[in-house]
DNA sequence: GTCTATAAGAAGATAGAC
DNA sequence: GTCTATCTTCTTATAGAC
């Protein structure tokens, strides 16, 4: 990784940590391992520094296209699976959707940046809600309403379905941004928040509680 | 309200909106109408504003008991309501807790500040998910509670069905904080929330929708 | 590209008159 | 309790050598 690459990274992990306002040049600077002076070399002051990241930051939530690609299988692709999704199937679905937003490293400081800086600039509270909010529901809508379809779930209104999957798992993931201590609960509390929406929003239960007969496919 | 007061309302005020260290002493004074060495003879120093602030916080947090008061009437006490809900009141329960966290202005202001500062210092992350997180999750659970009890609603599990309740009511809250236009969208929602959450987890459909019978008691 | 030295300016806090 | 003037410290940013 070169200077200024590593700049930007250990700046990110720094103005997610204390906030833009409490990080001096000087701090990252040390971390890079050069001094301050020499870090006016590669950005041209400390807001360049910042905007790199947002830069960088957008094309990385890009690229994923809003946490579409769980797991590294595009799900868009792989619709069929979801058509015939057992609740085992459905609670590595959730699982994965959330691991993977308080794990991935990047990720991770983004969100607790953007939770931080939120306020000050209206474009990264767009960003934020952007995606961990609408993101989200619209592609677990858009999932959910599949299941809906094929006739495993089955609902009046998928916006509010899917607001009742998504939200506890948001809710989860500011609990565990906060107090990571809380991860190994809220795991638990994840798995029986999505056997409980299984059981609710089935179209039938025992077709699904029998889902065991075919082999599981990884989703 | 003598100038001690002022000055820890206007900090609160422009500590919410723009945190802690972006906000100069001499921004607070301006706004309470003095100069800023003036300030220093009510307070030792800028932290010494922020720890009343954080002070007069849990005090009033202490005095709501976690927002376990809605509307001005203590829940607790009239449990008996709670036994026989309908619909209706169930919506009216949720849009007071809503609006309540919404719109109370100290809670509001406390809220968005803890939200920027949370992760500069431990206790007031501790602080923010007792109050917006624990508390509510703990008292809608003793009310939903009570509801199962007396075969309003029905459910194996109330901590995931409180969870159901509560985390949508949670997540439009963070929507609106960031992004006020959306206010008027997320009290619809919030409506149909609840009552798809009512069609879930209600006993009998059909004894909770005929709950016109009797006069509504406003909760 | 990195360094040392240093300028420039901002913000917190104090001194002392009124 | 409030003011003006001022001090002090901290931080960003630049200058110029290597």
């Amino acid at each position: 990784m070169d200077t200024r690459h590593r700049i930007i990274d250990e700046a990110l992990t720094l103005f997610s940590e204390k906030g833009y306002a409490n990080v001096f040049v000087a701090d990252i600077a040390e971390r890079v391992g050069i001094k301050a002076p020499s870090l006016y070399k590669h950005f041209k002051n400390k807001q360049a520094i910042f905007d790199a990241i947002i830069e960088e930051m957008n094309r990385r939530f890009l690229e994923e296209a809003g946490a579409l690609r769980i797991n590294g299988s595009d799900a868009v692709a792989d619709a069929e699976i979801y058509k015939h999704i057992s609740e085992e199937q459905l609670i590595i679905l959730g699982k994965n959707l959330f691991l993977y937003f308080l794990h991935d490293d990047y990720t991770r400081r983004f969100r607790k940046m953007l939770t931080i800086e939120q306020f000050h600039d209206k474009e990264l509270a767009a960003a934020y809600m952007k995606q961990y909010v609408d993101d989200p529901l619209s592609y677990q809508g858009m999932l959910l309403g599949l299941m809906v379809s094929s006739g495993v779930l089955q609902t009046e209104n998928v916006e509010i379905m899917t607001l009742h999957f998504y939200a506890p798992i948001y809710m989860l993931l500011t609990i565990c941004d906060r107090e990571p201590k809380r991860e190994a609960k809220a795991l638990k509390t994840l798995e029986a928040h999505i056997r409980q929406f299984n059981r609710l929003y089935a179209r039938d239960e025992k077709t699904i509680k029998t889902a065991k007969k075919k082999p599981r496919r990884n989703v």
